[in-house]
DNA sequence: GCACTGACGCGGG
DNA sequence: TCCCGCGCCAGTG
């Protein structure tokens, strides 16, 4: 059943371009099921997306990176971004980058080449 | 079936 | 900006 959304959501991850950071819900918007901003954390936390995911250019709509929960040490997200040219910046809520500049901006013709990928995929 | 549990999002104060 | 509460939904025990 939802089975069909961590292979959507493998597929959107993987489109985000070098450089760039997608937030949950874009991610989950991409994927046709909106309301599923937290399966996509969910998915990325254990690894069902698979290995070959740019999970460190995924953060929360603030652009907040998630940090030490879900990586090896608290500022490998933060250094593979800026490995990318994409800086983040010191905050109370933690490390956060300028979606303004460095998001992935999705146009409408995006989500519909993603809608009918899916279709023609069966998923 | 029931009760938590989250790498979440959004509106309000 | 920051903090809070509520809504959401698949996984897990």
């Amino acid at each position: 059943m939802s089975y069909d959304f961590y292979r959507r959501a493998a597929i959107v991850c993987q489109a985000v371009p070098c450089g760039k950071a997608a937030t949950y819900g874009q991610i989950a918007l991409l994927c046709g099921v909106p309301k599923n901003a937290r399966q996509v954390g969910y998915a990325l936390n254990k690894g069902r997306l698979g290995e070959d995911v740019p999970a460190h250019r995924i953060v929360n709509a603030k652009g907040i990176l998630s940090g030490a929960a879900a990586f090896e040490t608290a500022d490998l997200q933060k250094r593979l971004l800026e490995k990318e040219g994409v800086n983040a910046v010191r905050t109370p809520m933690g490390w956060r980058v300028d979606l303004k500049k460095d998001g992935w901006h999705n146009t409408m013709e995006d989500a519909l080449r993603f809608r009918e990928l899916f279709e023609e995929l069966g998923i």
